[in-house]
DNA sequence: TAGGCTTTCCGTAACGTTTCGGAAGCCCTG
DNA sequence: CAGGGCTTCCGAAACGTTACGGAAAGCCTA
């Protein structure tokens, strides 16, 4: 293993120069900088991480703790993501590990014991809640932590989120705008902020335009085609009550959906509209739908680098304001919105 | 934060024999460690981790590298893989880092930038390859691993595995016994050492009982449904020289191969005869198949702990020859094997 | 030419822990 | 009482890094 003395004793430096050369310093000569990082390069010379720690007080690890697997992202995506976040992480000199908590054991525990023995500079959280514990206690310690997703009466964290809020309203002005006036929202779970948003947007469209906001017509569930599924035959079996446009929250409540309205032999968009939001994700492409899928979109692949530049500067000290940042979505039309039938 | 420093000065001791009551050392007098101890519970003494390490040498971070996605195993089930090992590592005080590695980039270079920061201290290696340039390069450097299956041609290096060679043995026996002479066989691809052990204990079991090895019988490939569906109609589909029996590597093989054999009409057991090897995996059911099937089943599930304990021992020192297992495996009957049809 | 500023470098001291070699004090043996 | 052995303690050094204060040059200004 190379050191700083290695690296200095074959220099003819001093170690100090060459770390104040490594780590960017003003007050070394650009002839300088360039033979050690040449000679650093040339020997593999990796900084040790337990000692910078020792002496800056940070480890250079963060971390994404989850307990069981994370909800709305299946096995093959959540692989996708930490790989994403992983390199992400690496490419700037930090490691990012990810800690698996035993379902039963009390989460708080884990961050604890990680804080407490100095092991992680910072985390990563994932699928925020309403009144969500990990936050209230990593705010209390003073923890820098970076939210995928945004939190409700706080202002001072560092975030990356879409426009949940817009998202609802663009996906309900598109049906109103042709025509529609019954429609259904299936939603994520109520303890989900980016639900309530979307929830929001949703009501604000349907007020906007003098439309009644029919809470029956609402479900609210981790989103998977199952949910999609189900919801779609309970909500349009019933040919008197029946809507004629649908909201879904993905692109797998989507697919779900239109298998159910297949099975009740109803036509899209001949009989009933169907748009979604769309993550762009491998798993369910909503342009290969049947009908092709009228979405608004925003690539879930799009969070990696900003979520890992946002809990770098925190952890360097930079504001957290400056590290918070709303994704723009598209909208996209296919062939799943027509009027509704008279 | 308190440290040794504040305990030694509030107990009127030096910072030396502070530290070695607490880590049970034995030139300590009882009273003196009871003493400690209060102490230290008092005023919520934790070590430091960073200064542990930078003494010892040792980072307490293990990892497993990988470049993509491995392979044999689908998102969900590498999921709780990383969640079985991480849960034990952390168990042991130790954290545990998945680092992917981007496409395309040289996965030894990974390593190499891994093992000179410090940062780790062990790697668990997934899915050997015959010749296989990880386990050489950290042979070579002396870095701690342990491998979830084995190599060949070497035999100092801690390892959890099934016995392969038996499995391939056993479930070419079950068939020869009841009568079967020509025998289909869908492996693991070539490269893979399992699929070697496999190969050998099948061509044994068919040397024992004097029958002919026939390679045309015989597939490898990565072990998917899709596999098992192709390799069964492309084998099955002339009537003249149809197997009458068929080894399936996996429980998603078999499942593949099962619907293949639906489609040529081919009745199992009647008209052939099935088993396969299964990993216990929540994705494919063996004894929910129709028919549920004959197999040799040893649980993945089993090897987290074991791969934990091996690696953490052999970082603390012990020999590698302290940590080779090999887990049994069950032969299960059920319905999928019957005496060939006359 | 004296004084001051800028640029570039260096020595030393920390960070908190473990380890190594030694040293007091005590009891026992001969 | 000399010598050895045990128990219990301690000081100093080390791990690899960064931060702090200073210092040697070179150049400019007055």
């Amino acid at each position: 293993m190379t050191t700083l003395k290695d690296l200095a004793r074959h220099l003819g430096l001093s170690v100090t120069q060459v770390s104040r050369a490594l780590n960017g310093h003003s007050d070394v000569s650009a002839a300088t900088r360039a033979r050690v990082e040449a000679a650093a390069a040339a020997l593999h010379y990796q900084p040790n991480l337990s000692a910078r720690k020792l002496v800056s007080g940070r480890s250079g690890i963060v971390g994404l703790v989850l307990q069981g697997r994370p909800l709305a992202l299946d096995g093959e995506l959540f692989l996708q993501f930490v790989g994403g976040l992983s390199a992400q992480f690496s490419r700037r000199g930090m490691q990012f590990i990810l800690h698996v908590a035993e379902p039963g054991t009390d989460i708080l525990d884990h961050y604890r014991r990680l804080i407490d023995g100095g092991a992680l500079d910072g985390f990563v959280i994932l699928e925020p809640t309403v009144a969500d514990a990990r936050i209230d206690y990593l705010r209390e310690r003073g923890v820098p932590f970076v939210v995928h997703g945004r939190l409700q009466g706080v202002t001072e964290y560092a975030f990356f989120d879409v426009d949940n809020h817009a998202i609802g309203r663009d996906l309900t002005e598109i049906l109103i705008r042709a025509g529609h006036r019954r429609i259904a929202f299936l939603n994520g779970p109520r303890a989900r902020i980016y639900a309530e948003e979307r929830l929001r947007g949703h009501a604000e469209a349907m007020a906007a335009a003098g439309l009644p906001v029919d809470e029956r017509l609402h479900r609210a569930q981790e989103m998977d085609e199952n949910y999609g599924l189900v919801a779609a035959v309970e909500l349009f079996s019933d040919p008197a009550r029946r809507p004629t446009g649908l909201v879904a929250g993905s692109a797998k409540v989507a697919a779900g959906a239109l298998a159910g309205l297949r099975a009740l032999r109803l036509r899209v968009p001949q009989d009933v509209s169907v748009v979604a939001h769309d993550d762009l994700l491998p798993t369910v492409q909503t342009e290969q739908l049947a009908p092709p899928l009228t979405v608004t979109a925003s690539p879930l692949e799009a969070s990696w680098a900003p979520l890992a530049a946002a809990l770098a500067g925190v952890i360097a000290g930079e504001p957290v304001t400056a590290h918070q940042q709303v994704w723009p979505h598209e909208r996209v039309e296919r062939q799943s919105v027509a009027a509704p039938a008279a």
